[in-house]
DNA sequence: GCATGTCAAGTTGTG
DNA sequence: CACAACTTGACATGC
């Protein structure tokens, strides 16, 4: 069993730095690249820090924010790598991030944002994600990242038809993208059940989402759930991966969905302790919540 | 300095 | 119909 963060630190001082189309849009092109280069920069830096950081932790695995290197595939600011000043420090940031994962046992994923969607009708939408799962995936090359989790999407009124569009541009992905692709059941739309027949059409690995799971259930348990999803796992011979959450406002009273500062140890699956698994805690008190988390599981016995 | 509005992008459900 | 929610607030602006 192995406990992730996501993208963030609360105490500990690191950070990561972003900026908007709109404030590159009033720069010319020297200035603006020389902006992004300075962001990338710092955020390849505070990278190799977070990995170091999460270990020292005790941490097994780090979410990288979608927004690491920032607009790159916009239609306008969009840039390379090589066209930055500082490409070749980055590069080696990158490359001592990925050594560094890989001696020390770190797993690193990528959870693009809510605009990429596969199983959009409109085309536009489609060539945009995969523009953007296509750039993700060479960072995920770059530092040693094995995933790239998405959800399914919308409906748009008709699940099966949408799948299918989801099934269809998949074939087409690069390769490195689809090695690395997964779906996540989602708390609206698609659960694992829903999933599932794709997944396995597709050997696509199903990240199973408990709190999603009983926010949008689907009338399978949570160990039914977890098994199913595990299989996915085992068909590519990778280890399994989990999200969990607690909800802010506790269960039965309001919106279930926003995610709580720290997880209550009872929303952890039972059915989950000693397992081989990676598990990602989406809480806002980061990498406090999942220190926590540590020391409650490991009271309650977790070998 | 500090408060506040804004930021590329999609889709769904709620009040 | 506006807004929140989603993996995550940080940045730009104006006082």
């Amino acid at each position: 069993m192995r406990l992730g963060l996501c993208c963030l630190f609360v105490e500990e001082n690191i950070s990561f730095r972003t900026t908007t189309a709109k404030a590159l849009l009033n720069l010319t092109v020297k200035p603006r690249l020389e902006k992004i280069s300075g962001i990338c920069l710092h955020n390849s830096k505070s990278l190799l820090e977070s990995v170091k950081t999460v270990h020292r932790l005790g941490i097994g695995a780090f979410r990288i924010s979608s927004q690491f290197f920032p607009r790159m595939t916009h239609p306008v600011t969009g840039y390379r790598l090589e066209d930055l000043p500082d490409c070749e420090q980055i590069n080696d940031l990158l490359a001592s991030t990925k050594n560094f994962s890989k001696n020390n046992g770190i797993r690193l994923s990528f959870h693009p944002d809510q605009f990429i969607l596969l199983s959009s009708p409109r085309a536009e939408v489609t060539e945009n994600s995969i523009r953007e799962l296509s750039c993700q995936a060479d960072w995920a090359e770059a530092v040693g990242a094995d995933l790239i989790n998405i959800h399914a999407g919308g409906v748009y009124g008709d699940k099966a038809q949408a799948l299918e569009r989801l099934s269809g541009a998949f074939k087409d992905l690069p390769e490195k993208v689809s090695t690395r692709l997964t779906l996540e059941n989602d708390d609206v739309s698609y659960t694992v059940r829903d999933l599932l027949p794709v997944c396995h059409a597709l050997s696509i690995p199903l990240v199973y989402d408990v709190h999603h799971h009983r926010c949008n259930p689907d009338g399978l348990t949570e160990l039914e759930a977890t098994d199913l999803a595990a299989g996915t796992w085992a068909t590519v011979k990778r280890e399994q991966y989990c999200h969990v959450s607690s909800p802010k406002n506790g269960w039965g009273q309001g919106n279930p969905k926003p995610h709580a500062d720290f997880l209550d140890p009872k929303d952890f699956p039972v059915c989950w302790l000693g397992r081989e698994m990676t598990v990602d805690v989406e809480a806002k008190a980061k990498e406090l919540a999942v220190a926590r988390l540590m020391a409650e599981l490991g009271q309650q016995g977790v070998r």
